[in-house]
DNA sequence: AGTTGTTAGTTCTATTTTAGAACTTACAAG
DNA sequence: CTTGTAAGTTCTAAAATAGAACTAACAACT
């Protein structure tokens, strides 16, 4: 497929990554969590060249993941802020953020830990089934057509039948 | 900071992003996951060049994420499977297409649908915190800086303090 | 013995994307 | 009227990706 079609794939990954699937902009959002906001401050922690991060800027506010919103006028300046739908991607940075601790960290462990809050403890996430509330894993889990899915046409999320079973 | 010195970044999200996050990592993962293991059949449900394909699927191979394992001897042919650690990489996906059914899809819902073996139910998930159970939002947790901050170092996960308060 | 088919690549050129640095706009402050 | 600041835009060069053709190592058929 091509990339610039990739957010009309019938496949809720590929739209989705249409969004977050390229180099810097998950890396923009690990930013934006953590409560930067300004054109400046990004490019400097990331390091990232100006006008690629303008151009991710624009796609994440076009995307309405990021809302524009001035702070002062004359001379007019604006910062970028999470709007619901970018603040709906934090499992995303999450599970990233947990992957990473555990895959991808030295033998001191991770850089960086999360404390929960409401329970005051070192956290890491677990992902439960919304309908039971018990653990979710790769196997627990079946596919079927959506809603969403086009009349007669096979979602990429699913295999065609000849492929389930092996040939 | 350099895509090539990500894995060496004192950030968990950074050093994930090292090994999925590029334009199609996720995605033949993804497919990964749908049981497609060789190396024709990722090449034509993805629509992807051969030579980026053999790319990815080395780097993917040499990070730990998949495994090559011979099908065949005489011609030798040989597979790719994900390992633990590939496997691991599920709740990345699983927000990813959580976070594309809510936002991304069309209005008749999403193209795919996911039921819970265990209970029956078509599901979404929601991540709770490992050690207390109660789910976790983006402003539920603080950061703190973790055993493997090299020492007076600063991890990209945590603001320097002129940042955490407004200047 | 020679041709065709299969699977997993590699190699080539052309296009697109990214990196790095310089330049622009719109103003405030001295 | 010069200097400074924030948020970009515009260059050229380097790197990555797309698309097509080619190769290796066989099996199976003619």
């Amino acid at each position: 497929m091509r990339w610039e079609d990739l957010d009309r794939e019938p496949c809720s990954l590929a739209r989705s990554l249409s969004v977050v699937g390229d180099r810097w902009t998950l890396l923009i959002l690990r930013d934006c969590f953590l409560r930067v906001r300004r054109f400046e401050e990004f490019e400097q922690r990331l390091g990232i060249a100006r006008h690629v991060l303008a151009d991710r800027l624009k796609k994440l506010t076009d995307a309405g993941v990021l809302a524009k919103v001035p702070y002062q006028e004359r001379p007019r300046r604006e910062e970028y802020r999470l709007t619901e739908k970018g603040i709906a991607l934090y499992p995303v940075l999450l599970s990233l953020l947990d992957w990473g601790d555990k895959w991808m960290a030295g033998p001191e462990g991770p850089p960086v830990l999360r404390r929960h809050k409401t329970c005051g403890h070192v956290t890491h996430a677990v992902q439960t089934c919304s309908e039971c509330g018990e653990p979710i894993g790769a196997r627990d889990v079946t596919v079927e057509i959506g809603p969403g899915a086009a009349d007669g046409e096979l979602p990429s999320g699913i295999l065609p039948p000849e492929n389930s079973t092996a040939k």
